[in-house]
DNA sequence: CGGAGCGTGTAAACCGGTTTAGTTTGGTCT
DNA sequence: AGACCAAACTAAACCGGTTTACACGCTCCG
């Protein structure tokens, strides 16, 4: 019956003040005596009285959400396990700030440019969070010019001012080149992911380096795309060298993955015969076998991370960079000494388990 | 300079006339000579005036918004590829819309419930999309409470009203089954997904069903989780059974992902001395190897058709059912023939094969 | 000719908050 | 006592739409 959700005046009435008191109560406002205030209180909590957000969205101009836009090929749009925990992050921050997360999945770049601006012009959300990093990101052009906060994750290029949060995935990749180099590999390949995406890139340049380093043949290298098709594919690339590497280090698990099974195809065993490690800790990578061995990170902690920061920035205008602590090294069973032979292939590869794969493009 | 967010009363006063009338054009009300129509179009044209959501969702009571709430234990927040995809369905019909999508993760039922209800009392969306259907599901009751639209994935159980989106997994699972029985198996075994869940307890009603069909030992079932964990122990236990079974339906692809793991760590030929089939038909799942045998369904639709189904019904009370094209088989590499031995395990399994495994709980 | 009825359009209330300008009250200073 | 001031509070404008009640001019019709 009379169980009409109850406003602003309805707890005024009950209070006995103005709306306006009510207002400043609940945003904690000075100016209004202890007394009332605990009075103003009881009636809100005596009404069940929540401030509709809808209504303060329109006098404040803050729609009290925050914006995630994913861009992915829709064929690989599942590859990636990062998300989900990443937004559960996010979310645990967000609900205990009465905020929501807006999410939008694109599978172009106009798409998501329209889809940011559309965003922001309609004061859908307070700020973005970037997640996928390119080099020369037209999205911080964008953002500026429709002057809507901002954090990314990863570190921006240059003269791009959003903060950012940012783990340095470099660590990893050389613990991992270490580790490999410590079993005494020296031909050791690398598939990296998208050259064109901030931690594509990094991770790659983190690769060379670490083979520098170590003073080895850093020529082993394909560039693909995140993908498992890709992972696969490069893998193949990789182990048709003529001399071809004893261990991979791929840029993240689903390419691993992917690059284990071409490997298994084909008869080699892993990691007798190859070693092969992945980068991010999913949870899948820990079920195949052998186990890979990967480079952890802690996507929850990212999203929390990155929501704070945030939600800092667009409370005061500013906030710090934040840099999480380093992936770490998760040394699993697909990681072994080389084996002692020096020619390309093992010898007994049978031919029956090449090429049998029938629903590979 | 004057770069302000034109609003309703700039284009009334352009177009000469009042901001009522402005707002019946946008909303194509009838009762507007056209001409006076075309005038004011075209006067929001020239200023780019777009109404706000915010006063919209103001005046109607309407955050043209849809919520989607996931519930998953932290840990195996990453193991569910079908989010992603299914999220990129909803979105391309929202895009075009107008309308957003507010996603939640949460972790236990009790956040779960407090989502809800949060969301659907402050109004933040319209309506939800509920997947992962319990049976005696709460949220039915907490909905209707509430008085919010929602479209549920799968078939609940009687006496709920919310329409319903649904994929006949029967079928594939039945085909699952009749291939595995053509190529000779008589001793298949299932690792179900957590039987709390409709489509975890409808798969196993199916595999029951169809082995009972084709007069087959039906005792060869493990209830789990979804979970690759909870797929690997099933897969050991179903193993260690002194008279183990030569074929496995998995209820998810992760499940068989990981008991592929487990049968090739315990030295098993995968399909020769253990065939494997997934479900759901995931990427992954192409890139190992042996590539899964496994049942796709089409998760981008059913997001296309599931946002469709909700907003149909949030606009005219009612929508109807919608059944979706059923799952199809999709046969790769990890089923084959029964291997022609009566003992429990191969012969020449090498010890070392056995249980090396670290880094598994 | 008077009124009903229709098509077109306007003014103003309304959604539920926030915020500014201003009023009241009581106390201090001189 | 009068001036001044701060604290506490109110009234009303405002955010930007939607919607209702009503006005106006026409035609149609008895």
């Amino acid at each position: 019956m009379g169980a009409r959700k109850p406003n602003i005046s309805d707890v005024a009435r009950k209070a006995g003040v103005s709306n306006g008191l009510v207002s400043f109560v609940v945003n904690n406002r000075p100016g209004v005596a202890p007394e009332t205030r605990q009075r103003i209180l009881d009636a809100a909590g005596e009404l069940g009285w929540r401030p509709s957000p809808s209504a303060r969205s329109l006098s404040l101009k803050t729609s009290f959400a925050l914006g995630l836009v994913i861009r992915r090929k829709e064929d690989l749009i599942s590859a990636d396990p990062f998300f989900p925990a990443f937004i559960a992050g996010l979310e645990s921050v967000l609900a205990s700030e009465g905020r929501v997360l807006v999410l939008s999945v694109v599978s172009d770049v106009a798409a998501e440019l329209r889809t940011y601006r559309t965003l922001a012009e309609d004061s859908r959300v307070d700020g973005f969070i970037l997640t996928d990093l390119q080099h020369n990101d037209t999205r911080f052009k964008l953002l500026e010019e429709l002057g809507v906060p901002a954090v990314a994750l990863g570190r921006p290029g240059e003269g791009v001012t959003v903060p950012c949060v940012q783990l340095d995935d470099t660590r990893g990749i050389a613990g991992v080149v270490e580790h490999l180099v410590g079993l005494g590999h020296t031909r050791i390949g690398h598939v990296a992911g998208d050259p064109a995406m901030v931690h594509g890139g990094r991770r790659r340049e983190s690769f060379d380096a670490a083979i520098a380093e170590a003073g080895l043949d850093g020529t082993l290298v394909i560039e693909t795309d995140f993908s498992a098709g890709g992972g696969a594919e490069a893998t193949r690339r990789l182990l048709d060298n003529p001399h071809p590497p004893t261990a991979i280090v791929y840029a993240n698990d689903p390419m691993a993955v992917a690059g284990l099974g071409v490997a298994q195809r084909r008869g080699l065993r892993v990691p007798d015969d190859l070693s092969i490690t992945g980068f991010d800790g999913t949870d899948i990578s820990g079920y195949v076998f052998p186990a890979l061995t990967t480079v952890t990170s802690d996507p929850v902690e990212w999203g929390r991370v990155a929501a704070r920061t945030l939600l800092a920035y667009i409370a005061n205008g500013k906030a710090d960079d934040v840099e999480l602590p380093p992936a770490a090294l998760l040394i699993r069973e697909s990681t072994s000494p080389p084996a002692r032979h020096d020619g390309a292939f093992p010898a007994g590869v049978p031919a029956s388990a090449r090429g049998t794969a029938a629903a590979h493009k």
